[in-house]
DNA sequence: TTCTCTGTGTGCGAGTTCGCACGGAACAAT
DNA sequence: ATTGTTCCGTGCGAACTCGCACACAGAGAA
């Protein structure tokens, strides 16, 4: 795996990034550099949230399940461009989701009250708040996508939203880790994963996915690619 | 369709309910009742939104979509419990999503600028937030159902939320409508009518849907009803 | 009454995914 | 080198939904 330490600064994060400079300084000291090794869970159901996370590399995704557990779906991908936690920023201090590091990576972490205290500063709960709007719009999306889509279209948005965020054609995930996020089997992980190596789009070895056509895979992700990132593009950029 | 006049007061909708006296008189100033006739488009992918309405009867949907429109999914329902146009309290003017009135009703509307006034007023503010929030995990919970229900089981989510809504034991819809909300066939809800029928949970006419047995339908849909509506209860009741 | 929409009931073959189950292949540790 | 574990490939019948197509029924208009 290629992480690429982009000279140890706040900035390989997004959000981060575009701080104005007066307000950097005070926002940056509260934060603390973490490892995001995979598998790590960061929120679970209905617990107070303790820390946000700005992901500098690797992916976090967000599930929502039924009570019980027994049914459960990625509704949310979080990378460089984003933070895991932001329904702080709507004034909740916990969701009903589990929150996972499905990409080992690197990031920071900022106490949950740090956080509420520099949200006072419009520049940045403006910020915030165009974000929740970005990742709801992917979480419809999600929806369109499962209600409309088959699996090799699914999969391959789903690449697609993982490549965006990783910034390295590797991503780095078994079968099963797949389809867990997508829901479905891991044997119709398997048969798609096959699909789309068979139009040259990817490479699958053990446990890695290489990306090598992403205009392929988005023309197969047949228009349900592509909305959510030009609302981050949109939103975001300002 | 029993749609029950509450005194001609803005407290049919649940959102302004609450608003302390101080502020209620500013804010209902600008209020405007309106019809919702069904089939109105209130909001258009990409377009500025002009006024946000505050249902106090019927219910309003969510479309998410592709650009080229030939897939759709209903990614959020409003009713009395909100109002459509929320993402503007997160600092966007338009969103990629159709909205339009699925069962028609009665409401109030409100010029985008003047929300955004009101919007500086703290506990105002704090309200719209927690109900984007809660209109978030809606839209989770629909990617599941969506990914892991089989269509009886949607059906009969929907069927509850829309009861929530509408305070009214009669949803009056034809299968057509439903089948596109759903993103499904006509035919496929015709027959899954049949088996809700079947289990005496509801009653279909031509054109409208008794709602017999709630407990029923929450039982059929499985642990994908609830969580939202907890987090509804939990944020709104504040 | 008769015509004409719109809405509903039904049937059938095809395609997709499921659930389950087993064999083989790569990798790590001993 | 052997063992144990994880990961991947494959097969098969069942279940679900699709796409298409057609008949019938209720409601309003002529």
């Amino acid at each position: 795996m290629k992480v690429e330490e982009k000279g140890a600064r706040s900035e390989g994060n997004q959000l981060l990034a575009r701080i104005p400079a007066d307000l950097a300084d005070p926002l940056f000291a509260h934060l603390e550099p973490v490892d995001l090794p995979q598998g790590l869970v960061i929120e679970q159901p209905g617990e107070v949230i303790e820390h946000v996370y700005f992901p500098t590399g690797g992916v976090i995704s967000v599930v929502a399940m039924t009570p019980d557990g027994d049914a459960q779906i990625e509704a949310g991908l979080i990378g460089r461009e984003g933070m895991s936690g932001s329904m702080l920023a709507l004034g909740t201090d916990r969701s009903p989701h589990q929150t996972t590091v499905q990409i080992g990576g690197t990031g920071h972490r900022m106490a949950a009250a740090r956080l509420r205290e520099m949200m006072r500063e419009e520049v940045l709960r403006k910020r915030l708040l165009r974000y929740c709007h970005a990742l709801s719009v992917q979480t419809a999306h999600t929806a369109l996508a499962n209600a409309k889509l088959k699996l090799d279209a699914r999969l391959a948005r789903w690449l697609l939203m993982c490549h965006d965020r990783l910034g390295c054609d590797e991503v780095p995930l078994t079968h099963d880790f797949l389809s867990i996020m997508l829901g479905v089997r891991r044997a119709g992980v398997t048969v798609s994963l096959h699909i789309l190596e068979g139009q040259g789009l990817v490479r699958a070895t053990r446990g890695l996915i290489r990306i090598n056509d992403r205009a392929g895979l988005e023309r197969m992700a047949g228009g349900c690619y592509g909305v959510p990132e030009a609302e981050y593009a949109r939103l975001l950029a300002a």
